[in-house]
DNA sequence: TCTTTTTGACACAGTGGTGTCCCATTATGA
DNA sequence: TCATAATGGGACACCACTGTGTCAAAAAGA
């Protein structure tokens, strides 16, 4: 804070999301990634890495809050509440290839510690969708039998799958949301 | 070998299994995890581990080679190649849930270094299940758009998040292959 | 231009996991 | 009982990563 206004905090803002981006991309492949990997990403030295993140809890915390962020900013564009629950969840799955990076990190491993301290607090994300799945239900389009959670978790193992085979060249990215789909709307057996 | 038989080799073959039983279960949940952790899990001492598996990375070959082996006989048991694709498939899922551990263990992590060195040479187990995919799709049961990799890697997505949902008490156990049978067969979406 | 901020390279010590060795103790089988 | 095999614990050096600090150079704004 050099005035009153924030004169020099557009640098700081975009060294800050450049590390931010890098941390995502880097530790959703290698959760144990050092951090020399994520200043290289990010095209910064390690030294100023440590200064806008002091500790790696402090980079996985806020990397972690980057990611809801972005998440929740597609997931409003989605407009999950608007329309058929069916169509609503197509755009959801869209929008979730869209940040892949940042949902891969922020639910991409099974032991979770930032998830585990401060959990479903502030991530409105699981609520959205499991509130998606029962109006699905009621609708009568989604399997009334399913356990909510189980089809959320089914939804974000389909796009995980997806990404990571795109990622790996077996599948092109443009069409990983709609198989992802396809697959979620009719399993993998024949139409007939 | 002290004599022309295996004498004092059931001493040695047992602790072996037990740390690689061990390996699996702790390397399942965490890549990373101390050879500390792993030895503990098998009741032995660190020493001992280093004493079977003078590495960390042969330790990691060894768990990979088991857990092979235990899918190969659970395979088998299945029978893959008898009865109706539908059926066998089911058999499958049943099969990998079985041998959970070992299944998460071999698969489970995206950037899986062993799994790049020495790939399908010694895994028959995808060549197997695109072979189950295709039957099923020439008998007309699954989708036949479906890419045969795609449907393979769902299956194994599916599983890994029943058994993590098992895990974590979300589901009880033998609810898991019946789950994923269901959701693999016809996805989220209302019979009508 | 001049001042202030921001940066990268380097050095440094602390830490946790690793791999090795040795030795006393225990278990195994003859 | 006795000899041998197997084990566990401890000590040790090694290494990669981490977090801190310093300092000169580069960049940004007045």
């Amino acid at each position: 804070m050099t005035s009153t206004e924030n004169p020099r905090a557009g640098v700081r803002a975009r060294t800050r999301g450049a590390i931010l981006r890098a941390a995502a991309t880097v530790l959703a492949h290698d959760r144990n990634a050092p951090l020399s990997a994520v200043a290289e990403a990010a095209e910064v030295g390690r030294s100023t890495l440590h200064r806008y993140f002091p500790d790696r809890e402090v980079l996985l915390a806020a990397t972690y809050q980057e990611a809801l962020s972005e998440i929740g900013r597609v997931m409003d564009e989605a407009e999950v509440e608007k329309g058929s629950a069916l169509e609503a969840m197509r755009r959801v799955v869209a929008a979730h290839v869209e940040v892949g990076d940042w949902v891969v990190f922020a639910f991409g491993d099974t032991a979770n510690e930032v998830f585990d301290d401060a959990p479903a607090a502030t991530d409105p994300e699981p609520d959205l969708l499991t509130n998606l799945v029962r109006r699905g239900q009621e609708e009568g389009v989604f399997d009334p039998e399913a356990d909510p959670a189980w089809v959320v978790q089914v939804l974000w193992a389909l796009v995980f799958t997806g990404l990571e085979r795109a990622e790996r060249g077996q599948m092109p990215r443009h069409a990983v949301a709609p198989t992802v789909v396809r697959t979620l709307e009719r399993g993998i057996c024949a139409p007939g």
